[in-house]
DNA sequence: CCTAGTGTATCGGCACACCAATACACTTGC
DNA sequence: GCAAGTGTATTGGTGTGCCGATACACTAGG
């Protein structure tokens, strides 16, 4: 699951290891209560450093995917089918905000955008 | 038309720099031949380093939207109507597949994207 | 010419992200 | 209980982006 991490990828490490977790729980190869590698055992595994796992696990755990609990272990988080779509419905404004707001930052209008999303995305049933 | 540089924003002075720049030129108000301020000019009624400003005019010149002449000044680039909009177009197909790319990251669908755009865009005729 | 004004180049400091190392605190299972 | 395994916290090293300082090279105008 874990087989794929780039060290010298311009993504930092714990951002790629965070991006697996979330790819695998959005995909449901995670569900709700199912248990995360320990820190010691996955930074072994992919010879890097715990903390460097920490900072991965502690993302994620901002933002609600898993829960670490001291001695236990890391699980992701229970979280119901309209809460999930919840989420990544928010997750999906943001990122879309934050890509408007760059793009007037560059004197690009909306209707910019919008093209240029149809362009990328031709299929469309 | 520099009024505004924040030195504590999270985005750089010399991109807030060449930002103004960038919408001056979309919006009409620079055209081509047109003469920016001087690197010194700039910098000293910024109250910022000349390599500051150098730098924002680089980003610009490498963008093609301004062109440095070492003696004479730095001036905005001549470029035909459609020149500039493929620019625009180039540039928000660029905005738009560094947003998917990160969408795709955090285990969000295109679909997902474009229901998010349609929700921030409502105004569509 | 040559001076004033322009961009060019190089160095150095500063802050911060990234990550390794190590010691600590807690929970579980026997 | 207690040992093994878990997350927690602190420290420090390394690289890099950002920006200031300073000296250099070129171009125009008189």
């Amino acid at each position: 699951m874990f087989s794929r991490i780039d060290s010298r990828s311009p993504v930092p490490i714990y951002a790629q290891i965070a991006d697996r977790v979330r790819v695998a729980v959005a995909a449901g190869e995670l569900r709700g209560g199912d248990a995360l590698p320990s820190v010691r055992a996955l930074a072994t595994s992919l010879r890097v450093n715990p903390a460097t796992v920490v900072q991965a696990y502690r993302d994620l755990e901002r933002d609600g995917i898993v829960e670490m609990r001291q001695g236990a272990g890391t699980f992701v988080s229970a979280m119901g089918a309209e809460t999930r779509s919840r989420e990544r419905t928010a997750a999906a404004s943001r990122l879309v905000r934050q890509m408007l707001a760059e793009a007037t930052r560059l004197g690009l209008t909306p209707a910019d955008v919008r093209s240029a999303l149809d362009r990328e995305l031709p299929e469309e049933k």
